[in-house]
DNA sequence: CAGTTTAACTAACAATCGTTAGTTTTGTAA
DNA sequence: TTACAAAACTAACGATTGTTAGTTAAACTG
């Protein structure tokens, strides 16, 4: 599949955004990159917010898609939760550049876009809490605070892009599977 | 305790640090949230890296001044372990806008202020590293992939700044005490 | 009260920022 | 080869950046 010069853009900035975030990343910087000047970026795209709006808010949908094809689907409050945690895992291995703008800058999207993200996130979040409450209440899961167990999943699910280079050896189904045994079954 | 202007300073940058970034903070933005302008900042200060080095170095000599205490100590690996946990919780919930910066603006620390930055990281990864091997070792940890619980039970720790917001109801004992089976004991 | 330090101020600087306008080069299809 | 579109270029803009110099007002110290 053949990439679009902005898709190629998108993703030399998210590159950049993820060493050292949006704000300290300039055109010139993303120009220099592509071996072109920064005002020829503007034959591709409208504007810096541009290219960010477009790697934060596409990867947001893929993590509500996802959700919701999980909570639409039947199983037990377990079976979902295993399901979640792969999806998440799945996505951030092949997006996470992406994911470190979505994790980091998010809050410099403007406008429209930065109301659509926080709608998706907090929705995400939502259904995440909801899994767990469940899952509490038909004795799957420990009665502890069910805002601790989401924190405590969320966090590791989250970091898991600054972790996907040292990756490298480690399979993405071993990987998989590890991950959810730590995150429901602990250490111990 | 008295707090010197400086020191002042430092306080208010890191709650603007914390919630758009170093680089996207001028010290415009600093002086006005001080009443004052942005001048007058330089009888206080040598500069912005300055605000910077002394937020994040400072914290950083936190950890690992306490890991070293709990390595000094005897005990299990996995008495260490949860010490270790507790000591992080507290820290954090003490400097949490110190740790914003210290997760998401490292990267901005220039010259020996940087190097001695990531030393100190890495010696309290592989502190935490080596008592989870050893946990291992003496069968008190499963032995799964080392690497998967050390990223597991870092990752949820460096985000806990960002949820000690909605902790507010949840006393600090309490949490220490549900994170730490969380972690350990997983869920189910 | 006089002398001195502390901490604020105004004004300005060179550099860099995102972006626009207008022009030239490159690649493709007739 | 000609015609057209795509994509690069140069040059510049107004705004904002971190920072410096020089000055003034307030607050302690003798």
């Amino acid at each position: 599949m053949k990439l679009t010069r902005k898709e190629e853009i998108v993703i030399v900035a998210a590159k950049l955004f993820k060493e050292k975030g949006y704000s300290a990343v300039s055109m010139r910087d993303i120009a220099q990159q592509m071996d072109i000047k920064a005002a020829s970026l503007y034959n591709h795209i409208k504007g810096k917010q541009e290219i960010l709006s477009s790697l934060v808010l596409h990867v947001a949908e893929k993590f509500t898609n996802s959700t919701q094809t999980i909570t639409s689907q039947d199983g037990t409050a377990l079976q979902r939760l295993k399901k979640l945690i792969e999806v998440h895992i799945d996505i951030t291995v092949h997006h996470a550049d992406a994911i470190a703008a979505l994790n980091n800058d998010w809050m410099h999207l403007d406008g429209q876009d930065l109301l659509d993200f926080i709608a998706m996130r907090d929705q995400y979040e939502e259904n995440f809490r909801s899994i767990i409450k469940q899952g509490i209440q038909t004795q799957q899961i420990k009665a502890k605070e069910p805002e601790v167990i989401l924190f405590s999943i969320l966090s590791t699910l989250r970091t898991l892009y600054l972790w996907n280079e040292k990756r490298g050896k480690l399979e993405v189904n071993v990987l998989k599977k590890e991950l959810v045994a730590v995150l429901i079954s602990g250490i111990v």
